[in-house]
DNA sequence: TATATTATTGGAACCGTTTCCATTTTATGA
DNA sequence: TCATAAAATGGAAACGGTTCCAATAATATA
């Protein structure tokens, strides 16, 4: 591997005049010039990123940190985070933490250091999995972070979410404008923050209007496809009927469909079901599926902007306003 | 940042001493030890990584590069892959190549370069969207990369992948053996390899078995839920009936179902769907779908592996042998 | 033409580790 | 007790860039 000074050898030059080409700062003659790169491509000269960083304490990376319950995450999202990236040469590095911090609330956090030690010049913490004083505590003595899917007041700005309280909210009504009154729920994981916002909005939905819904209605999922399946049978055996469903994202809402159908219901006809998430697949499902948009890809370009300003002194333009939006497709009838 | 040196001023030692404590070669006493390792906690030091891969010539990172083309990623691969990665400590970086490298042929290459610039040790190469050649020519000058889902017989031992040839012919195998000749199809995006391979695989299960299939009932899809949709409405609109319909993923077949079921036909009574991946999703659709496993989390793990032996001089096992299943659930009914 | 500016250039010093060797300390054995 | 081997230690040199300043060359000005 050629270095700067075989290149300013083979030139004829200092290294501190290849180095000004490198970086086409200060003055260089344009016969130099020519040299130079001339001997730049002989000797299929790379500069290393090492020395680089070595000198100018950037490492030229930033980390994201989340686990599995931190939300989709795609490659269509990777690649939009990326296109922001690329064109200030940065590259995105990945840790997840452990999937049940529960076990083993250590390895979150030393998943997340591995980053720090890795010499990140900033990170993505994606979800609510690590408790809000630790992430003030990373925040006093690491402040290039920046929050997904997450909010601390005192770090607001730093902080890229939705509504979710509002969104569940937005569900519970829209069954309700829909003429439902027998209602019943497949939360999301109540673990999760998340899950328990649009858990709140959605019952507060209901309770504004006056309708009841049973505790045997209400069935405690996880976002999986096999808790929305399971849900769906659970809930169909009470003896309870009801018009309508609640699912706590897509994805349960997907299975939980497919169990109601195969019980010999229709979807819509017989039982209204709304998800949450609006996922690619929610427009080619049998019914389409009526769901409120998260518009994750906004908010995580929005996040991924706000840390590369506050990495590299830029001002890249953000976003903090990710509004609710009900998309009605077809799995939600009209019973009035 | 405190460096090694305010922490042999502090221990009152000398900077071999505490780089022999950090890399725990050579002997050290245990007072020393203690000295150090107190100074170390005292100053809150973390070694620079940048130096470190100055003079060991390591970065300790691994990158991966593809397309979106490349196949399914998610949350869930990445993780295990990660978990291969972590014991090393070794992170991964992401490059993606231009969607349409026809339009830009150039850029593919480019964010597969900004990769090796970075500096990292090893790249996955995913998907078939370098051209042979050129990757032939890569591996010449750089070594320590991998394929993933692709194959190049030149450099087979470097290779991942799964014999879709053989997949699509199981899958064109299993409507005829329940009996079905009627049968059509929504191709996968055909101008990728593993699309074509499947296709090719399935038309010879039938002219094996001397059914036909008439141009009509092929529809060219390109893996989207949306080409799903449109393609099972075409399907439908030709005076030609069929009784089974083979869809080159999972998506597509997800989709299909989904515009079969709105024209008020039935999956599988009166149309069975066979679709190839098995995503998650595939076991919770209405009807659950008989489809053929991708075993890709093994095989992407199986690259990783691979790649640290290349990069690092490990002896990881590894595995190359992925073999076609089929997966038999309630979306193709036997009409024998 | 002599002098003042300005443009170009070379290279030492530095960034924070690891490596390696010379030196010092400690332990061992006769 | 002393010679010798083994263990422990310190620090210079190296890794490959960038920064900065002094030195030189080119150009402008009087």
């Amino acid at each position: 591997m050629a270095t700067i000074r075989d290149v300013a050898k083979l030139a004829g030059v200092g290294i501190g005049t290849v180095s000004r080409v490198l970086s086409g700062k200060g003055a260089v003659s344009s016969k130099t010039l020519l040299k130079v790169n001339q001997a730049m491509e002989d000797l299929n000269f790379t500069p290393s990123s090492a020395a680089r960083s070595l000198v100018s304490k950037k490492m030229n990376t930033i980390g994201i940190w989340g686990t599995e319950t931190s939300g989709e995450i795609n490659r269509r999202t990777l690649r939009e985070m990326e296109d922001e990236l690329k064109e200030f040469e940065i590259h995105l590095i990945f840790a997840d933490g452990e999937l049940n911090s529960k076990l083993n609330p250590n390895a979150s956090r030393d998943s997340f250091d591995s980053l720090i030690n890795k010499g990140c010049d900033g990170i993505i913490i994606w979800g609510t999995d690590l408790p809000p004083l630790e992430i003030l505590q990373i925040e006093n003595e690491f402040p290039n972070i920046v929050l997904l899917n997450n909010q601390i007041d005192l770090i607001d700005d730093k902080c890229f979410y939705f509504d979710h309280y509002q969104a569940g909210y937005v569900c519970g009504q829209h069954l309700i404008d829909k003429g439902h009154s027998n209602i019943a729920c497949i939360t999301g994981w109540l673990e999760t923050d998340d899950g328990n916002q649009r858990h709140q909005g959605f019952l507060d939905a209901l309770n504004n209007n006056n309708i009841n819904i049973s505790e045997k209605l209400i069935f405690e999922g996880d976002y999986t496809y096999r808790k929305g399946y399971e849900g769906a049978q659970v809930l169909l055996k009470q003896d309870l009927p009801f018009t309508a469903l609640f699912c706590g994202n897509d994805q349960s809402a997907m299975s939980a469909i497919a169990a109601i159908s195969s019980k010999g219901f229709n979807v819509p006809n017989d039982i209204s079901v709304i998800g949450y998430d609006d996922m690619n697949i929610a427009s080619y499902t049998s019914p389409p599926l009526t769901t409120v948009r998260i518009p994750f890809n906004r908010m995580a370009v929005s996040a991924t902007r706000r840390l590369l300003n506050l990495c590299y002194e830029l001002e890249l333009e953000i976003n903090y306003d990710f509004p609710v939006q009900l998309i009605e497709r077809q799995s939600v009838k009209n019973v009035g």
